[in-house]
DNA sequence: AATTTATGTGACTATAGAGTCAATTAATTA
DNA sequence: TAATTAATTGACTCTATAGTCACATAAATT
């Protein structure tokens, strides 16, 4: 059934394959996941694959960068509404929550950034990098207009507020529509804090 | 050299194995730690590991349950001193942040339940559960006594509280002593909020 | 010293899964 | 309709590593 390349746009299929790929890599790991399995799902046979990606690991550096570009198309409109850093905070996380929740979008986020500097040279560092630099100017931007608090430790809040939010896949069920809802909620905890009202 | 069972405390070997298994298994996952790898650190060889675990899966559950042990050895005292909410909670995460960036320690927290659900059956949900509710008990405790604040999303706070501390080992390196510093700086995010002041 | 038991080894087998390739099929183009 | 090209397949090879087993060695026990 359906070989040849009949479908109307060609990097269609490298698409889908990067879809499926990444969602096994997520979910199994990379090591347990198996080409055979995303050859399977994908309704072809793991040979195919192999047009599309020389190599396993080549395969998780496109499921990654094509994650990557994916956070930077979505984030790079934070600044241009003249927002204070409070509610750009807001939005980044509402972004993040369901990027974090996507498997293709949480790819780059949640695989090994060992196994992949083993492949790709420079690319986690540099791309972790700069998610963790957005964070620091949004803080930035809130303690400069006072819509957040002054004296936060920022390297602290940076590493809390992505480690907490970098777990949202593992609290609620995967596909669910509610990783905005519940980043809302993760977010209000640290705007709110935990120590008593005044 | 130095074969036979010439050792005062015969368990004893089984602690080294289990811990140097179980940074293997934290450091490189699961499927890629090799059997061959962790005998060559302890100055054996592979198939002498087979008279500790039957199998690697095995080695797994051990190295877990384990940790897990440490876990409760360390944390069963939390309520015995009439201390309030916030001052436990404190505590409980001092303890929480040196035990989740030792390998030993935060093993049963890192390793994929998936995985482990496959060998075990019911343990890993159930401690999951168990160091959960802990924190809810706390939470519980501060938010009664007025230690901690009396509107506080309690499930949003538990899972953003478990996330970051769970994401220290990534920031801080392995063996690092901060861990205790660290977690307090993480800590104080939490109680402080990033919310202006009053 | 002889026996037993815990501990360990070298040399195997078995298997899963990555990667290769010549042959095949289908769409495109001429 | 013939030639070209993209996409796919079945049938391989190769390698890493888990697991087995018969045998060896050293300490403890008698």
């Amino acid at each position: 059934m359906g070989r040849g390349r009949g479908r109307p746009r060609i990097e269609k299929r490298l698409e889908d394959i990067i879809e499926v790929a990444a969602a096994h890599f997520c979910q199994r790991g990379f090591a347990e996941a198996t080409l055979e399995d995303i050859a399977l799902e994908l309704g072809m046979t793991r040979p195919a694959l192999y047009h599309y990606a020389a190599s396993k690991e080549e395969l998780l550096m496109k499921c990654c960068d094509w994650s990557f570009e994916q956070y930077i198309e979505k984030t790079q409109n934070l600044f241009v509404e003249k927002l204070n850093g409070k509610e750009i905070l807001k939005k980044f996380f509402l972004i993040y929550s369901e990027l974090v929740c996507d498997d293709v979008g949480r790819c780059f986020i949640s695989l090994s950034a060992r196994r992949r500097e083993a492949a790709n040279q420079a690319s986690p560092g540099k791309q972790m990098r700069a998610v963790n630099s957005t964070l620091s100017q949004i803080l930035d931007q809130g303690i400069a207009d006072g819509s957040l608090a002054g004296c936060v430790d920022k390297k602290a809040t940076i590493a809390a507020l992505f480690g907490a939010f970098n777990s949202l896949p593992t609290i609620i069920k995967p596909k669910s529509k509610s990783a905005g809802a519940m980043g809302a909620r993760l977010l209000s905890v640290f705007l709110d804090g935990l120590a008593p009202g005044q």
